[in-house]
DNA sequence: GTGAAAGCGCTAACAG
DNA sequence: CTGTTAGCGCTTTCAC
């Protein structure tokens, strides 16, 4: 305390809205009104209410608010992992849509830990309106128990009778592995991670049956995470290559490990393999210029957002697919 | 309604601490007090109210809680962008931090802007116990605006008596210019923003003072924003070669528009010039490697929050300075 | 249309 | 050491 005579202001003490019906010469339940239910009253009692109210700088307090009213108007997102440029663009236009619709966004994340993941869903699922698990690492038991405390939507992730938003990949391979067809490749394999969980899998899949469309030989290369390090470690020592293979690579992070860990070996493509990335969301482009999938998850976001604004999430299980699109590049 | 008889389970209805109370015996005064001061209570008594409590499920409702106290127990962080690879480990960082307290935390993100980010602000003032400011866009007027509001902590920008975390950059410019002056480069430029922002000024001056310490040429080079695009673009452009040039790039993001730019053009680093980035927060690493500055913004966050929890926001003037150290690689 | 009064779940004096 | 009581700021019946 005590310090150089800084500018310690003392925090503002609040106005409330009693201040205002006070002000305003009506009680508080009309002042109430005025916010909630102005149809309920007077025009011009509307008007004056409102406008004593921000000319004393009224800011209503939410904690009494959700008191009263038993509802809150927050929404939460959990992701696994914020720093992977996957995430950053749908947690915003998670927050803006939210925003646009009065809500505020608690956003959450897991470390791809599914422990903490669960943790961090039961501990907001008491003071959120709605929660998003996006791309969730947790079981799908978990998931149904936080289903049932909280209105709950999913993206990336499939839990029966959980409405859920697929950002996928899958015409977007599809279109990859043509493509590579047209230029002759050998063969296809898939690079990620082993886990069960739904942007692996769903990738995988695809590239599989993509493989099989076209008759090419199949494998699956395991990665320990869908890392840079681990997918250079995989290039430089596990992974036997196969010239004019087709590598379609969990993402785009991966996909780089790949090409730096093959380079290493004097490996380049496209002339001696070629390699898909996955995500289109790397902040700097490289040469030779990765072939990726672009996903629109700023759009899933939004959806996911006005289900659980509209009360979606309570009921129904529907299921939204949200398609990506092949953007070629110098690698395949 | 009625759908397809999904598990629609009703969400469960809130065990209040009253509820624990009677099933212990005692009054919710002391029930309160067995969660807030136990040591005003008998072993026992807490004991047996803390066994009931998470017996029956109990979870205190944070509304009423901060309704009755005045208090809240959550803090707020405002970056500029959370899609650039410098703030998801400073959020995350913080987030831990605040968790272990018994805090949670609201991330916002202004997508660099100013009049958004003093919204943002104004909006999460009243429902925050603290509020971090992440390299903030908004003038030093309207932070202190804030500052009257909320216990505010600065990260990389100073007002004058508001506590501030300082992520500098400086001693590890020094270094790398020291490094190029030992490879014989024959002057400096600092590539980055026009705008006075404390990251982008922070890094000018040092590159600039360094550049005077060996008697070295220096010029800036601006930049509209600080994008791959834009940096790319004046590589390409604007930018004329000053062979034996060490480039002092804003962050990674600027250094590899800046490398691919003059790629385009025929001019590679280190031969023709040469170039250190700084974050050091990029998924993927290139070639030829960038040397960089690592700045450890996980500690800044740590410290941030410690601030705003031991009051140090209130009142002082504090000012921490984390220094980063420079990371060598292959284009200096 | 508007006001009076009760109450959301919790904490914080004040008694005992 | 523990219970009683009175609110925190807002919403919401119920009257008028």
């Amino acid at each position: 305390m005590g310090g150089s005579g800084g500018a310690r202001a003392p925090r503002a003490t609040a106005v409330t809205l009693a201040d205002v019906a006070k002000a305003a010469g009506v009680s508080s339940s009309t002042a109430s009104r005025a916010f909630n239910y102005p149809h309920l009253l007077r025009e011009d009692t509307v008007g004056r209410v409102k406008a004593t109210a921000d000319q004393l700088g009224f800011r209503p307090n939410r904690h009494a608010k959700a008191l009263s009213t038993g509802r809150t108007s927050a929404l939460g997102v959990i992701v696994p992992d914020l720093s992977n440029p996957f995430f950053p663009p749908l947690v915003h236009a998670a927050q803006v849509t939210a925003e646009d619709r009065g809500y505020s966004l608690y956003i959450l994340s897991s470390e791809h830990n599914a422990a903490r993941e669960l943790y961090l869903a039961n501990l907001v699922s008491r003071d959120v309106a709605g929660l998003i698990l996006a791309s969730p690492r947790m079981s799908q038991a978990h998931v149904r128990q936080i289903a049932e405390q909280v209105p709950t939507v999913l993206i990336n992730a499939q839990v029966k009778g959980i409405p859920t938003v697929l950002v996928s990949a899958a015409q977007a391979i599809a279109a990859a592995v043509a493509d590579g067809v047209q230029r002759g490749i050998s063969g296809v394999a898939y690079v990620g991670n082993e886990e069960r969980w739904w942007p692996n899998t769903e990738r995988e899949t695809s590239a599989r049956s993509e493989a099989a469309t076209y008759s090419l030989p199949y494998r699956r290369l395991r990665l320990g995470e869908p890392t840079y390090d681990d997918a250079l470690t995989l290039a430089r020592t596990t992974l036997d290559h196969q010239p004019g293979e087709l590598l379609v690579a969990f993402d785009d992070i991966v996909a780089h490990g790949v090409l730096d860990g093959m380079r290493a070996r004097g490996y380049n493509a496209p002339e001696d393999f070629r390699i898909l990335g996955c995500d289109d969301a790397l902040p700097i482009s490289t040469a030779p210029t990765l072939a990726t999938v672009h996903l629109d998850t700023r759009t899933a976001a939004r959806i996911a957002v006005h289900h659980l604004l509209s009360g979606v999430a309570t009921d129904s299980a529907e299921r939204v697919v949200v398609s990506g699109t092949y953007r070629p590049g110098e690698t395949i």
